[in-house]
DNA sequence: TATTGTTATACTCTATAACTATA
DNA sequence: TATAGTTATAGAGTATAACAATA
């Protein structure tokens, strides 16, 4: 039933419904080692982690530089299309935007041939930053690397590639 | 510099700073494309779906089933263990906790030995209720089989291990 | 002094609904 | 009527700080 839990041996029962634990004494997962998404789960939170701290000095999160890059690589997009893209809700790609137009690395240009919608670039200065952004991240790779190991962070590039 | 936009050819510019595209037309996700992160990400949120969706009908989410597996496994850990073992904020697990005692699942029990600390187990029910939580994310589990393939998902497993 | 559980606050993210101005 | 952008709200989830009881 619990077949990752510690041996009972290892525990000393208090006999008041507690059980005290030294620190040898490995809690387990039981159900949960099998479960893909957990897994998936923590390594997502750590990289996360390593990501936002990687950048921190240009204090660009995941999600910033995800709207930063696709808008690069496609000047003219409406906020709609990004939005789908990414699997962001617009509502959200709002606040976003405010921010990153804030700090000048983007521009809202109003569409004369739709005019409910605006055009997404990046100004120069967001060009420039975005470079410095892509290095950034290109370290938090390698230490994604260094992490799990080349040949595996490949293989998970691979596996997950349906994901994108 | 973008290396992965949708060839300009495929682009009709409007003339006033929108780019129209075609249906065919594919958004690039440039720098993104080389990233673990987003690919993680991506498949994370993937995979929280589905397991909601198939323990939708017990109204168990991926936190709780974490939280119920752990205790279940290791009857008697205190509220900090558990917070501890599953990297949850011991002021959320409260939470976590307040609602999955409402529904009966869990009970505290204060501790003797350290009156600060509850020992944390699972009602009868909650044992029963368990199992049944455990079946249907043995049914989710196939689902993930299903989306990556048995063999791609045993390998994520395996490169992931160290993140348990 | 330090720790356990608790309460509270703030910020991020997700999920909706509704509003406006356009189409 | 439908869509793009916006505003607002509510619920998770994360990150802190502070407090009472206890160690």
């Amino acid at each position: 039933m619990t077949t990752t839990a510690a041996p009972t041996s290892l525990r000393r029962r208090a006999g008041n419904g507690t059980t005290r634990r030294n620190e040898a004494d490995e809690i387990g997962l039981d159900a949960l080692v099998g479960h893909a998404g957990y897994a998936v789960r923590r390594f997502q939170i750590w990289i996360f982690q390593d990501f936002i701290k990687t950048l921190g000095e240009v204090d660009i999160r995941p999600t910033q530089y995800s709207v930063l890059t696709v808008i690069g690589a496609n000047p003219g997009l409406s906020q709609m299309a990004v939005a789908k893209r990414l699997g962001i809700e617009r509502a959200r790609l709002v606040h976003l935007l405010d921010s990153l137009e804030g700090r000048k690395l983007v521009k809202r240009i109003k569409s004369k041939s739709d005019r409910r919608s605006h055009a997404l670039h990046l100004t120069a200065q967001g060009e420039t930053a975005l470079a410095k952004f892509k290095r950034l991240a290109a370290e938090h790779e390698r230490h994604v690397e260094e992490k799990i190991g080349k040949a595996n962070r490949e293989r998970l590039l691979q596996i997950l590639a349906g994901f994108t």
